[in-house]
Order: C-alpha cells, then structure tokens, then sequence
DNA sequence: TTACAAACCAAGCGCTTGCTTGGTATTGTC
DNA sequence: GACAATACCAAGCAAGCGCTTGGTTTGTAA
C-alpha cells in the first residue's frame, strides 16, 4: 500500500477530493495563499484569481469562505491519518514504529501536504467553534496512534518521560520545522528523523 | 538583579513601557487580544474599547495598528532578552544555564508575558516586510545566548546533536507548550523543565 | 436535437474596516 | 493664571470585504 493508492483509495471513498479535479485544485491554491498570507488577509478574490474564475463562482462550490479553510484541514488530516497508519503497520518494532511516525510527519509537514500542515498549525483560530470541534475531532485519531506507540516504549522501559508530553514536544518540535526546514539546506529529512530519534532520550536496544 | 528590577531598567531606558501607563495598559490589551482573536480578527475599536477610549483615539499613541503589532512583540523580546541574560549570568555551569534557559522560556511563554509571546509565534506573518526585519534583529541577540550555550555544551561532548538543530527544536517544543500547558493540571514548571532537560539526551555529569 | 444540471460571469449590495478630521477637555509648567 | 502640549471625543469617509443575484455558457446523456 503505497502513498498513491492510499490517496486514491480516499478519493474514491469521498473522503478527500481529487487533486486534479476542480475542488482539490482549489484547495491546494487555498493551502498556499492561507499559509503564504494568513487565512484572514487572503481574499475570496485572491482566491478565485488562483485558479482563474470570478470571485463570485467560488461560492457555487463552498457555501462561505470558512468552509474552504475548513475543507483544507479536515482533507488533510484524512490523508495523513491514514498514511500514518499505513506507515504504523508496516513497522515491526514499537521502536521503528516510532521512528516511522516521526519520519512521516516530517514528511507530511515538509512535503506535499506541508502548506496545509501548517495551515492547520497557523490558523486554526479562524475555524468556527463547530468546524474546530469537527477538527478536533479527527485530530484525536491521528494522536492515538503516536500515544499507542508511545504507550508501549513507555511500558518497556525505553521511554522514561510521560508519552503525553513527550507527543506534546515532539508536535511543537516538528510542526516549528515548517518555518526553518529547506530540503536542499544539505539536511535530508532522514537526517532529521535520525536527530529527533537521538534527541529523544529513547534507549537504544544494545543499552 | 531580580525581574521587576529587570523590568524598571529598561522602562527607565524607554525600551519598554511603563505596565502602568497608558501606553503599557494598551498593549497589554491588545497583547491579549490578539492572541485570542488573532491579529486580523481584532479591530481597533476591540483594542479602543478594552482600553476604554474611542477607536479614533488610539491614532493619538500610535500611528497605524500594525504599529500596535509591532511593539508588543519589540517590547516583549526586549524584556525576554534581558531576563534570559540575568538567567544565564546567574547560572555556573554550562548544564546549569541550560536548564535556566529552558525554565526562563518557559516561564516567558506561560507566565506573565505569556500573551505576547504567544502573538510574537503565531501573528509575524501580519507585520511589514521592515518590521519584521527589524523583530528578526532583535531575535538574533536572544538566539544567540541559546546558541552559546548549546555550542559550548556541544564541544564539551555532553551534546550530541548539531546545536542549530537543537535550538530550532526547543523553540518549537517550548513555544508549543502555550497550546496545552496548564500551571492547574498538577505539572509545574519545574516539572515541565524536568522533562524537556530529560528528553534532550544531555549526558548526565556521572556518564 | 433536445433537455437539464453544473459551472461560471458581470455587477453590485450592504457592511465593516483602518484611519482622518476638527474640535474639546485635561494636564503640566513657569 | 496664562499657555502650550497632551489626551481624548464625535462623526464620518473611502476602500475593501464576503457574499448574492440574475443570467449565460459548457458538459452530458437520451
């Protein structure tokens, strides 16, 4: 189960919209001008202009702005939930388990999702109080598995600090690389992953 | 050289404002609010009436609001910065000023400055290409008191990791901290520091 | 070809925004 | 007590905002 089929199999479940289609078109344009230019000081014009239509039709897709905003975080939590799944089971040990999570949301927040990540870190203030609770929500899922993996280092000994704080750094400490990680800065997200791992003070299996 | 003596220097200086003052009272407010609300969603009659004056009059004090903006991250790095400096100085060893700097971010972050500093991680984006050059500036100085330290605890061989790459995650961890941490929910901020020095994989004095 | 829905345009409405203006209290100073 | 300077008010302007409306084009399928 690859990424792509991961993504495709949301699409056609309706879960996330297709990023070639008018909608998913959009809200990648959305992604980028929310993060470039904040939620608030981006313009249904600004907007439309981004994928070439009169601000007007914006609304025969979404009913209010705040819905795109909206869209933008719930789409992306699915996609990297269920990549982050798939990235659980294909480790063997709670040790690589970790290892792959950590790997994969530096890669979600990094890679092609990384404007909606940090639309998700940056502006979640500009929800509504139902779509934050929606979001919040979905968000529970995606933190389930980082405490189950968690959970069980901590049961082995392998972990000495709480999972929950230890998930709560480790959230701030690679959402904050969106606002200094360049990929050609010779710094490879593997080489990443491998400082975060070391920094953890996670007991290696010979120690 | 306690805080509040800190803090009576540079008000005697004029690189802060006096808490007191009318001036000081305003940003307070609108430090407040602009973390609630968020920089764009605040309006000049939000930070008028908190104050208890008519919007018109806030142009008497300053001359646009994103010069409101401005200052309370200017103020509040300013500040920050000298109680870092009296926090390392008062400290002996390079382990120990570690950990002073990690318990004076995290008292800066969810003690009294804490509003502002939560505006100065979240509302940067708002500020003009020279403000926020100039904010930039003045972050440079208090980054480079952690970088000090770190650097000095690298060539001591008790750091492993590349310092940069420590600081950059430290700051996202503590600055993270303002979305979770609660000084009720039975963690002090000892405890907290406890943790965070914990996790950093900082060889203990014995190994 | 016809029928119909989805996608879009052109125009603009009603409201809120940051900020200005002209004038009035209040305060400090000699 | 004269006189600025400072701090404020009351009113409102111009611009930009999200969103609506009525009508036209485009795609799809029988």
């Amino acid at each position: 189960m690859n990424q792509d089929s991961i993504l495709r199999s949301l699409v056609a479940d309706n879960l996330v919209s297709d990023p070639s289609g008018a909608r998913g078109r959009l809200l990648r344009e959305a992604a980028r001008l929310f993060r470039d230019k904040g939620y608030e000081r981006t313009t249904v014009r600004d907007l439309a202009a981004a994928v070439g239509i009169q601000s007007g039709s914006l609304f025969h897709h979404f009913r209010t702005k705040e819905e795109i905003l909206k869209a933008v975080m719930v789409e992306t939590i699915r996609l990297n939930t269920a990549l982050m799944q798939a990235a659980v089971e294909s480790a063997d040990s709670s040790r690589e388990k970790l290892r792959a999570l950590i790997r994969a949301e530096l890669e979600s927040i990094n890679g092609q999702t990384g404007e909606a990540m940090a639309v998700l870190v940056f502006e979640w203030r500009s929800l509504s109080e139902e779509s934050r609770a929606y979001v919040l929500e979905l968000r529970d899922i995606y933190e389930q598995l980082w405490l189950d993996v968690l959970g069980a280092l901590h049961r082995d000994g392998v972990l000495a600090a709480d999972p929950f704080v230890v998930r709560r750094m480790l959230t701030g400490a690679l959402s904050w690389t969106v606002t200094w990680y360049r990929p050609d800065g010779g710094l490879t997200l593997d080489d990443l992953t491998d400082q975060v791992v070391a920094m953890m003070g996670v007991k290696g299996p010979g120690t």
